[in-house]
RNA sequence: GCCGGGGUGGCGGAAUGGUAGACGCGGCGGCCUCAAAAGCCGCUGUUCGCAAGGACGUGCGGGUUCGAGUCCCGCCCCCGGUACCA
C-alpha cells in the first residue's frame, strides 16, 4: 500500500494569490507546502511523506518539459493560430474565467478576441480510444458519463455544396458542411459559413463585401465566452453569393453567422430550417424559406411547421427517398451521396486539441527554441530543466506579451540545432500538464536521471484506486489519461489507463453553501483539532454525510462522534475479561460484517452509524463491556480515530501497532443469526401489529399467531379474506374486502 | 436548453419492492450532583383521542403492485457541470 501526496501549485490561481498578497510566489509556495503539510499530518493523514511531490519544483517541472519534448518529438505537440480572449486596457490575455459578462473582470472593459500562436497537443487523436476504454475501468458511472460527452462522438457525414455564379453555373470552389442528419439535405433551404471560415471572401458577392466585413469584424470583437452565448437572438448577414442543393439541384443562399463555430466540424452548415431548431430561429427571422422533409405520425406534406420537428416518422419532399423512415434514412442518403460523388459517411468529436500554451509567468516554461533559420527547436534533454526565473515584476504589463517575454537575459539564447542566435518560447504550460502525470512519478521521486525507473514502475503502477473531485471528472482525468496512452505508444510505460478505479467524492459544504473566503464560512481545521481533537474531527468528516456526495458541516453536530469516541474509550479501559453474552455477541458480529463491507463501498456515514450502535448495544443499561467485544470496535474505529485506537490498542496489551499485520476482525456466520424475529402484520397494506416469534417457524403458526392479535382480528372479522402473504422473518399481510 | 446529482422530522442524514425516519444533532422530562459539566434512563414526524387505538405523512399529479421513499409516466423546485457541437 502506497499513498503519497503532492502539491500542484503552478497557475493562474497561484499566481493571483501571489499578487494579492504581494509575495512572490516562489517564497509563497513553500511556505503554504509547509503550512498544508502540518495540516494533514496533524489529521493524522498517513501519507508517504518520502515520496512527495510539488510541480513548481525545478525538480519535478524538469519532467513535465521532458513529457513536453516526448509529445514534440513523436509530433503530438504542434504550433498553431487560435483566438484568446483580450482586454484591450490590460493589454493582456484573459481566461475565459477572467471574463466576467463580456468583460474584463479587473478593468471591466469590453473583451475582443485575438488570434495568436499556440502549442496544442494532438488529443483529438486519440478521442476514439479515450472513448472505446472508457468501458473497461472502473470508474464512477457519473465520471464516465461526464468524460464520454465530453469527447462527444457523433457519426454524420461531411457533405459538398458546389459554389455557383449567378447565371447558375459551377465556380469550381465547393462549400464542405458536415452534418448528423444528412437524410434532411432535401430541406437545407441555404447555407452558412462561420465569420471565421477561410471561404467568406471568395462566395461574396461584391456588392455585400461592406456588410459583410464588417459582421466579421465585429464577431471578431467579441469575446469568446460571449461569442458562444446560446440565450441571445441569432445574427447573420447574406453575402449575396449562391451554392447548389446536391439533392435538389436548387440554387440557394450562402449566409455568415456566428451560431456557427469554426471550432467543430467544418466551420459550416447546410441548413435545415424544418429540423433543426437552430436553424428555425435564423430561418424565421431572415425569412428564409422552410420546407418539410420529415413527416412525424399523424402530419401530412401540408402541415405547417410551428418549429424544427426532430422526432421519428418517414421522409418527404425528398425526391426517390419518400416514405423512407428516418431510422434508416441516414444510412440510406449517405449511401447515395457518396454514389453520386458529393458526401461521405463522417465520424466526428466534439473534443478540440489541447492547448498547453499560457501567456502566464507562474508555470513551467514550454522547453523551446525559436530559431530564424531552424524554426522551433527542441531544447535537448540534457538542457533540462528550462528554469523558471525568478522576476519580481510579473504582472502583465502593456507590452501584451508573456512576462517572459521582458527578460531579454533569460529569452536570448543559440538555437541548439545551428548555434546562431535565437529566442526562448516565453510561454508557459498549462497545470493540466503538471498534474497530468505526476502519479508517474511518485514512487520514482528520488530519481534524478529519468523521470520515473520502469521497473518500480511497473510494480506499482497503474494506480489502484483514486479519489478526486467531481471538477476534475473531466478535464485533468482526460489529460491523464491522454498521457499515459501516448506514453505507452512511446514504448515509456507498459499500461494505457492510469487509474484502474476512480470514485468521486462529494464536497462538505457549510451553511448549505459552498465554502469560500468570500462567504466567509470557511471551516478552518486547527481550531476544531484543537477543540476536539483530530480522531473526532476525522470521524465527524466521515460521518456527516455520504462520502461520494458531501455533506453539511454543522459545527453542534462533531458533539455527536465526540461523545462517541468518549464513550468507546471510557467502556474499553473498564472493560472486564469473561464471558460475553450472546444478544451482545450477535450485534458485535452484525457490526463486524456491516463495516467490513460498507468501508470498501465507501459507506463511511454508516459503518460510523453502525458502531455507534453497537456500542450502545453493549452499553445498555450501564453494562460493563467485555473485551472480547470491544478489542474488534477498536480496531474497526482505527481508520477514523487512529490515535485513540493505537492507545487503546497498546492498553489492551497488545505489543505492535494496530496498523501492523492482519488485525481486522472477522464475523462468524453462525452468530450472526437472529433466533427470534419481529414480523410485521398487515391488514391490506396497513401495518397492524409486530409479532415475535421463533426465527424458522412454520408459515402456518406464523398466520395463525398473526390472526390471533386483536387488533388484526378486529380488522378482519367480517370480511371476506382473499389471500395472505407471507414473507418469511418479514411481514403477514391479509387481504381483505 | 442539455448532461449529471438531489428533494425524507426542527436539523445532518438511514432504509435488497416488505414495520419510513437507523445513527447523530437539537429539544423535553428524570437520575446523579451543593451546583455545573460529563455520564446514565425515558420521550421526541403531524394530527385526533382520557386511553385502546385511528387518520395523515418521503417535492406535485397519475399509474403498476397484496404492499411504493424505492418501479413506470407526466410535471415542479434545488445543487453542480456545460454552453448554439450541426
Amino acid at each position: 500500500m502506497f499513498e503519497p501526496m503532492g502539491f500542484d501549485a503552478f497557475g493562474i490561481h497561484s499566481e493571483n494569490f501571489a499578487l494579492k498578497v504581494g509575495t512572490h510566489p516562489m517564497d509563497l509556495i513553500p511556505s503554504n507546502v509547509k503550512n498544508f503539510t502540518r495540516q494533514l499530518r496533524r489529521i493524522g493523514g498517513m501519507f508517504d511523506w518520502e515520496h512527495s511531490v510539488d510541480t513548481t519544483d525545478p525538480a519535478y517541472y524538469k519532467w513535465t518539459q521532458w513529457i513536453f519534448l516526448q509529445f514534440f518529438k513523436a509530433g503530438l505537440a504542434e504550433r498553431k493560430e487560435a483566438p484568446v480572449n483580450w482586454c484591450p486596457s490590460c493589454m493582456t490575455v484573459l481566461a475565459n474565467e477572467q471574463v466576467v459578462g463580456g468583460e474584463c473582470e479587473r478593468c471591466a472593459t469590453p473583451v475582443e478576441q485575438r488570434r495568436i500562436a499556440q502549442w496544442f497537443f494532438r488529443i483529438t487523436d486519440y478521442a476514439q480510444r479515450l472513448l472505446d476504454n472508457l468501458d473497461h475501468i472502473d470508474w464512477s458511472e457519473t465520471t464516465l458519463k461526464a468524460q464520454r460527452n465530453w469527447i462527444g462522438r457523433s457519426t454524420g457525414a461531411q457533405l459538398r455544396f458546389p459554389v455557383v455564379d449567378e447565371a447558375g453555373d459551377e465556380t469550381g470552389t465547393h462549400i464542405e458542411v458536415y452534418t448528423t442528419r444528412p437524410d434532411t439535405v432535401f430541406g437545407a433551404t441555404y447555407v452558412v459559413l462561420s465569420p471565421e471560415h477561410p471561404l467568406v471572401q471568395s462566395v461574396t458577392e461584391e456588392g455585400m463585401l461592406g456588410h459583410v466585413s464588417d459582421y466579421v469584424e465585429a464577431a471578431a470583437q467579441r469575446d469568446l465566452v460571449a461569442r458562444q452565448k446560446t440565450d441571445k437572438t441569432k445574427t447573420g448577414v447574406p453575402t449575396g453569393g449562391f451554392c447548389r442543393n446536391p439533392a435538389t439541384g436548387e440554387m440557394i443562399p450562402i449566409w455568415i453567422a456566428d451560431y456557427v463555430l469554426m471550432e467543430y466540424g467544418t466551420g459550416a452548415i447546410m441548413a435545415v430550417p424544418g429540423h433543426d431548431s437552430r436553424d428555425f430561429e435564423f430561418a424565421e427571422q431572415f425569412a428564409l424559406p422552410i420546407v418539410r422533409v420529415v413527416l412525424g405520425p399523424g402530419d401530412s406534406s401540408e402541415t405547417p411547421l410551428e418549429e424544427a420537428y426532430v422526432g421519428p416518422g418517414s421522409l418527404i419532399n425528398s425526391g426517390p427517398f419518400n416514405g423512407t423512415d428516418v431510422s434508416e434514412s441516414v444510412e440510406v442518403v449517405t449511401a447515395w451521396a457518396s454514389e453520386k460523388g458529393w458526401g461521405d459517411a463522417r465520424v466526428n468529436f466534439r473534443l478540440h486539441d489541447w492547448c498547453i500554451s499560457r501567456q502566464r509567468y507562474w508555470g513551467p516554461p514550454i522547453p523551446i527554441v525559436h530559431c530564424d533559420a531552424c524554426g522551433p527547436v527542441a531544447v535537448p534533454e540534457s538542457d533540462l530543466p528550462v528554469v523558471l526565473p525568478r522576476v519580481e515584476d510579473f504582472r502583465p504589463d502593456e507590452s501584451g506579451i508573456s512576462p517572459l517575454a521582458r527578460v531579454e537575459a533569460w529569452y536570448r539564447t543559440t538555437c541548439p540545432e545551428c548555434g546562431a542566435e535565437a529566442r526562448r518560447e516565453t510561454d508557459v504550460s498549462d497545470t493540466f500538464l503538471d498534474s497530468g502525470w505526476y502519479f508517474i512519478r511518485y514512487p520514482s521521486t528520488d530519481l534524478d536521471s529519468e523521470p520515473f525507473d520502469s521497473g518500480i514502475t511497473s510494480r506499482w503502477l497503474p494506480v489502484d484506486a483514486y479519489i478526486g473531485g467531481n471538477e476534475h471528472a473531466v478535464l485533468h482525468l482526460l489529460y491523464s489519461r491522454f498521457i499515459t496512452m501516448v506514453l505507452k505508444d512511446l514504448g515509456h510505460i507498459d499500461f494505457e489507463e492510469p487509474y484502474k478505479t476512480f470514485r468521486a467524492h462529494g464536497l462538505i459544504i457549510a451553511d448549505g453553501a459552498k465554502m469560500s473566503k468570500s462567504k466567509g464560512n470557511v471551516i478552518v481545521p486547527d481550531p476544531i483539532i484543537e477543540e476536539f481533537g483530530a480522531d473526532t474531527f476525522r470521524t465527524y468528516l466521515m460521518f456527516l454525510g455520504p462520502f461520494e456526495e458531501g455533506g453539511d458541516y454543522r459545527p453542534q453536530g462533531i458533539q455527536g462522534p465526540f461523545g462517541f469516541l468518549h464513550r468507546l474509550w471510557d467502556t474499553v479501559i473498564s472493560a472486564r475479561t469473561g464471558e460475553t453474552d450472546a444478544d451482545v455477541e450477535r450485534k458485535v458480529h452484525q457490526t463486524i460484517r456491516q463495516v467490513t463491507e460498507q468501508i470498501p463501498d465507501l459507506g463511511y456515514n454508516t459503518a460510523i452509524a453502525a458502531m455507534m450502535e453497537c456500542l450502545n448495544v453493549i452499553r445498555a443499561g450501564g453494562r460493563t463491556a467485555v473485551r472480547a467485544e470491544v478489542e474488534p470496535l477498536v480496531v474497526m474505529v482505527a481508520p477514523f480515530a487512529p490515535h485513540m485506537a493505537e492507545e487503546l490498542w497498546e492498553r489492551l496489551g497488545h505489543a505492535g501497532s494496530i496498523f501492523d499485520g492482519a488485525n481486522w476482525p472477522e464475523f462468524d456466520i453462525a452468530k450472526l443469526v437472529e433466533t427470534t424475529v419481529n414480523v410485521a402484520i398487515q391488514v391490506n397494506g396497513k401495518l397492524r401489529a409486530t409479532i415475535s416469534i421463533e426465527k424458522n417457524e412454520r408459515e402456518s403458526e406464523v398466520i395463525a399467531a398473526a390472526r390471533a392479535e386483536e387488533n388484526v382480528m378486529r380488522h378482519i372479522e367480517g370480511k371476506e379474506e382473499r389471500r395472505v402473504i407471507h414473507v418469511p422473518g418479514r411481514l403477514v399481510n391479509f387481504v381483505v374486502g
